[in-house]
DNA sequence: CATGAATGAGTCTTCATTCAT
DNA sequence: TATGAATGAAGACTCATTCAT
């Protein structure tokens, strides 16, 4: 019984990720997610407490699974190199595969949800932390040079959103071949020697 | 008349982005705009023929004002690096002072504005050349190594949207002062040479 | 505009109390109570801000309007029984005429309007009151003996209410007849003198 | 079995009657019935079709228990007065004790159970004959007036009906103090003699 | 017999939009 | 042209009731 309340939470959050992908909070019904889910419009309720919070647990799902895939990822890497990539390509992975869930990790910090701010920090380091350690790694091995740490992971993530945000390129097309040049750039500078 | 159109017009898109950064398209009311624009609910609809189309053409005035901002920036700059610390510096400030409507700028996009593709591509592509610009002739002068151009260009572009992502960095007291660190990184690379 | 304001206020709480009287509170839709005022369902929401809200606002209404009818019928009679005859046939005549609202004066008063209670404990004295007023004046005249004014009072209003109670007559048949009975009853008590 | 039956039912209907005493029908949910009784939602409607019956059952189940308590109070007094008194103290006690059922009683004739109120019409002459009866040996004894017996019923019926309504006194703090009071002043008239 | 998870009919309420002034 | 009172479509949410266990 324990089992199947997951069970049924679970269903709710993933098919709510799908529809939220697409259109915006107010466009979805909870009717839709309901039936999405496979289940009756009232059953949400016995889950959530309303759709706002439902949207609220989304963020946090979302942002929970990502830190997941990509600790998982780095983990069996043997240099700085192979951990970075594998961070990148994991990230296209999980913007192509969960990209509905992507939206909520890397753009609804801005939103207002006061009442989240600290656990959203708290992920936050979680995940710069993870990268901190890879190029930490590096610089002990002597495969990076001298540098703030916390500036490159912070750096290295950004050029991780520069290969999805639609504004620049369109991941699903250009996403995966992308990656190692987009590593190099970040081993190598743009600076001619 | 025809000036007080354009003024009211721009009254509205005003008063509009800003209430749209706090909070979600279905969170601000048609009547919320109109007293913080100064005028009468129904009066925005002289304007506008509704509130989905007031929100896309914020998107589309927060985009034009963005890409001529950077375009001023990077002018009168006589190295590549000063163009690209201007670009980062500029977009800074944009993001501090137009910060309702970076929103629009760097997330809409996602959206499912279908009709506005077209439109959003070409912006796009407009911003991306501005910065190969820069870079390409930074190749001419010889500051620049030899490298895939447009991917460059993405990776800088992406590295200053890590300069703003919640997820990463608090923008209001860390953006400015970590602009060059940036850029260093940029240049230079991470790699032990 | 002052004046359609206040009439659109009455023409909503004259149609609410209608069908308040026949049905209980959750079997009155707001859309009825719209239609009844020959209104759209959410200019109401314009003049009351829920049904809950309309509720209280019809109790006070009907309690105000049976204390102004009250004062003015025992105005103008000569002597105490005068006096007490007016308040009777007019008690009859209001839940005849506005059964709707008598609901409401005398039986709401159990039920939890917490916040009411100052007002309508101020309303029951108020009408308590003129009773007083009215025996006053006979014992001052000469017309009732001496005894406890206000316990009188209230058992004179409470005769009011044997002469209406569906427990124990039907009002509408057989009220205005036994009046005059009642009121003999009251001054002459049922003891073999 | 039948025992544990009529046991359950009876739970259900005090729960019931506790809950609705406070709060409208439409505030009190069936799953806080079953709680308060003791048991699970379900299991309600073993013994109930539905809330509307629960309900009206409550109705009659608080109507007869009045009556039998009203037969028994009156029964063992010498002469009418003691009676009467007896049956405005007995009035006084249930309203007290069972404050949640006096309700259903005296108030809920009015609302249009159509199908109860040849049920009802029985009931309220059953009371009315009893102290028709009161009165009627107080006649046969001399101990009161020649007088329509049944206006005389129904008025000191209302009289303490008066000794109980929130639109007139506090019952709790001045319901027994009262009683007396309320018998002489029936008994004796306000005239002066 | 007892239960409570699942259901969806039913209703309040919101708010974009209209239009008479 | 500007307004804001009136509107009703649309949707979140509740809760009586059902039924599989």
């Amino acid at each position: 019984m324990e089992n199947k309340k997951k069970e049924n939470r679970l269903k709710i959050l993933e098919a709510a990720s799908k529809l939220f992908y697409y259109r915006r909070f107010h466009e979805v019904r909870m009717e839709e997610i309901a039936e999405a889910a496979g289940m009756g419009k009232g059953t949400i309720y016995e889950y959530f407490p309303g759709k706002e919070d439902l949207f609220r647990e989304l963020f946090k799902y979302s942002t929970e699974k990502y830190i997941h895939l990509a600790r998982e990822a780095s983990r069996g890497q043997e240099n700085s190199r192979g951990q970075l990539l594998a961070l990148l390509l994991n990230h296209i992975d999980f913007i192509t595969e969960y990209r509905h869930l992507e939206y909520y990790v890397f753009n609804l910090g801005r939103i207002n949800f006061q009442e989240m701010q600290p656990w959203f920090k708290k992920k936050k380091n979680q995940f710069l932390a993870l990268v901190e350690e890879c190029l930490r790694e590096g610089l002990r091995r002597g495969e990076i040079r001298e540098l703030n740490i916390r500036l490159a992971a912070t750096v290295f993530t950004g050029s991780f959103l520069a290969a999805l945000n639609p504004f620049l390129i369109d991941v699903e097309k250009d996403g995966k071949k992308h990656a190692a040049g987009v590593l190099d750039l970040f081993f190598q500078g743009i600076k001619q020697p």
